[in-house]
DNA sequence: GGTAAATATAACCATTGACTTATATTCAGT
DNA sequence: ACTGAATATAAGTCAATGGTTATATTTACC
């Protein structure tokens, strides 16, 4: 859960969501993000490798580019964790809720397992 | 959006697990969470203080006991955020989630409007 | 009013974090 | 091999953060 230390920060968040809208190279994260917040692009390279360290973005080179893309996974735990808070905005789950609600954890799930095992995680 | 910054720190987020129980008095609060990480009682203020000033935490005093308890609003800011990213780890919502979706949200609003502008949100 | 309990604040210190500029690395093209 | 473009790393600075101990504040109780 330690993703929620590397979201500390508003300029990591942002670049986030940028990239929430596909991946982008870090030219492009640097240009954007540097002029949005008025800092240079190593400040923005360091926040990327804060980001990479915490497993929040993937990257990928192509030549001398480097393409950086979410990670989802860690944001799920973020996501994970608020399930403990939900209760307080969120009335308790009808049963309908709950089932779909479980139908979603069960995808999930199978979009985990591995290739190999995917055994019919029919809906 | 500022409500991350508090929660970048592990001891924050293990309080507001804790409160997520029900509320508590800072003298229990400072009684576990500084066994947990081994801080003192004034550390374990100081975060609450943070907590208070980022509105994750509300106050009740009852003689010299002061009871904390979370509020929620900030967080489901957190969860708004993650909006954005949801589409990554859940497929498409269908028809039926997307009216269901839709169901919570205005439930949600219905909760958020003053008493005297209670206009029967019924489900 | 004095004392003790519960909590917050003050003052200080060490560490971390987010910048900066300067430079190294890596690859493409000539 | 040389040059330039794209990016990362190094080194240094400064402010913010999280801890400590000591103390102030508030309230209950005698």
């Amino acid at each position: 859960m330690n993703a929620f230390d590397a979201l500390g920060d508003p300029v990591r968040r942002e670049i986030l969501r940028l990239l929430a809208g596909g991946e982008r190279p870090a030219g492009a994260i640097a240009q954007t993000i540097g002029e949005r917040f008025g800092i240079s692009q190593p400040a923005v390279s360091q926040h990327l490798k804060v980001l990479r360290e915490q497993e929040l973005v993937t990257v990928r080179s192509v030549g001398t580019r480097r393409f950086y893309a979410v990670n989802p996974a860690p944001l799920r735990e973020i996501d994970d964790w608020l399930m403990a808070f939900r209760t307080f905005w969120e009335p308790a789950l009808d049963a309908l809720e709950t089932e779909i609600a479980r139908g979603k954890r069960q995808r999930r799930l199978a979009q985990d397992a591995s290739p190999s095992d995917e055994r019919k995680a029919s809906a």
